[in-house]
DNA sequence: AGCAGCGGTGGAATCGATTCCACCATCGGT
DNA sequence: ACCGATGGTGGAATCGATTCCACCGCTGCT
């Protein structure tokens, strides 16, 4: 590898063109490749770059091109939940490798509660082309924010404000909890708790919903119920107050809203003495590796997450493209049941 | 709170200018409020500024300024990793909140195994004033280009190439694995094995090298090795690899490289019934959370990351400002151990 | 009265790229 | 031999901010 002389400051193009002895527009056109030059200059050119290092700079480029090329993926949430929640993972590995295929640069925003402000300062500069927002609270009023901004955007999670206004891909979180519900009622159950995501949160909110709807269908009891916030630990505990609660004995199935929580719900279950599947059945939600690794193997609902992710990125490219006008699309995909053994 | 009338696209400090009566020059210099201006023009603009929602265009302010205002964070590493070792989420954690304390924008980049180049590009183009770079692997060569590119930077644990040419934050990990020898000899431990990290990640070697000289100097064996990846499940693994060797029924004191093959250790050991301390005395590292939950509490070695992440910071913010010229500089934290049931 | 000094101000230069537009060869066709 | 396409090229405008510098009108001093 030829390498790179540098004098203190990265060289510009302005010193490549001159080294290669033609105008500032020819190695322009002669690095971009849009348009033809002679292939003498356009050897000479790209000779000059490679002795100089030369690297566009992106602040100029950006500047004249309307374009950085990079999207930020937004995740308002705490960190220490972006971080424990195999969900965030899966999501970024995928966008990753969406984004790469289409050589954007993926710039991660940790949305920290009070720090909105200096991160709507960052999009409103433009320093990205879009954004991927995913999982957020009810009182986030991201949406209205991104759309007045007129930055092109794509909500993977419906938001709780202004959802009518962005482009939004999701999953049918109350579909598939009643999927859930019928599968336990199939099994012959007929008590059954759930235990919940947060309320302030979409996917909680919803997989709750689901559960109650179709016990109410059912006929069936839909007054059992306890909050957890998705971890195991609080899975555990919602598990225990469940139990513990008036006829909490006589339960026999459990919807948990994330598989974390049914793993924690497991661990409870299983410390009082109480059989999975025999004594309680249980489904669990998301299928991130952690349902195959439990004992037994969770029955569960599998998450789409590559596919709503691929479906995001698609559509902020589509977005981009049109300069963010264009009506918002949304688009739904349904989770599909993993039967294993719990159920 | 007054609102934005966008007329399609972004409004400009001219705009701003015009509609206040006054020259882009005043207008920036009221915004910025480094420069007098009067205050019936201080006014003027700040109105205008709020009723047309201008912000700055990050592109256009960089590019005269030399100056982002946002540093990257780079993690070499499978996003696996980074998702699933709460070293991460504890470094990210602390790093968001050194740089909001400075004003500063996160910029996450998850470097791909095989995506180092567009990496480069974008840092090359200049999109960030400098970068904080943490763990990475034996072939990476990461630090000399970052040198070579005059990008300020700061690494936390020394890089393997080119450590030299950059500055360093680091924790001393061969001394720290000594002093947890010194613990379990003292403890009465003759057979002291190790669960080591990666061969190819410094902490990894680092922390074999500290175990291996302690256990020298003290006459002791220190054949006793097996290898894993910080994670829970490779502990487990290496752990009965340990105890079924030749002798491995000897073993009475056990040094882990990281906390969670500590508690996969255990794990095994507890499935083995052998008991913790009262058979084998076991000594984690980094105490990020998970060692005060152990059954037992873990005995183990504190990781001083949000001490790293501050002088890291410290020294970003420094090497900025001087525009990258100044020696490299190093600094070593000492890890403080923990005592608590496992020795 | 005259002049230095100072708070404010606007015009113009600057940062580093892309791209429009005018221009000049050269070539092929009649 | 002339005329219109072409294919390449460079000068200059452009993007949107910051900042240098020249300048203006005051005040306050001698």
């Amino acid at each position: 590898m030829t390498q790179v002389v540098v004098n203190g400051h990265a060289s510009t193009l302005d010193e490549v063109a001159r080294l290669a002895g033609v105008s500032k527009a020819t190695a322009s056109r002669a690095l971009n490749g849009r348009s033809k030059v002679s292939a003498k200059a356009q050897a000479a050119v790209v000779d000059a770059a490679r002795e100089l290092g030369y690297t566009p700079n992106g602040a100029a480029r950006s500047l004249v091109m309307q374009r950085t090329g990079s999207v930020a993926v937004i995740l308002p949430e705490s960190d220490e939940r972006v971080f424990s929640d195999p969900f965030f993972a899966r999501m970024l590995h995928a966008v990753a490798r969406s984004l790469r295929e289409r050589d954007l640069q993926l710039v991660l925003l940790l949305a920290q509660p009070g720090d909105e402000d200096r991160m709507l300062l960052y999009l409103r500069g433009r320093y990205v082309d879009g954004a991927i927002v995913a999982s957020h609270h009810r009182d986030d009023r991201l949406a209205e924010h991104l759309s007045d901004l007129g930055l092109p955007c794509v909500f993977i999670g419906a938001p709780w404000i202004g959802a009518e206004r962005v482009p939004v891909v999701d999953s049918d979180n109350a579909g598939a909890a009643a999927q859930a519900v019928r599968v336990l009622i199939d099994g012959g159950r007929r008590t059954i708790a759930t235990i919940a995501g947060p309320r302030d949160m979409r996917a909680g909110h919803d997989r709750l919903a689901g559960w109650r709807q179709e016990l109410d269908a059912a006929g069936l009891d839909s007054s059992r119920v306890a909050h957890g916030d998705f971890t195991e630990h609080s899975g555990t505990t919602a598990c225990a107050e469940l139990l513990d609660a008036d006829g909490g004995s006589d339960i026999d199935g459990i919807f948990a809203a994330s598989d974390l929580m049914a793993l924690g719900a497991m661990r409870e279950l299983g410390a009082r003495g109480i059989r999975v599947p025999d004594d309680v059945a249980i489904v669990g939600y998301d299928d991130l590796g952690v349902a195959e690794r439990t004992q037994p193997p969770l029955t569960t609902l599998r998450n789409p997450i590559d596919q709503m992710v691929t479906e995001a990125v698609r559509l902020l490219v589509e977005a981009i493209a049109q300069g963010g006008r264009g009506a918002p699309r949304r688009v739904v995909f349904v989770p599909e049941l993993v039967r294993r053994d719990t159920v």
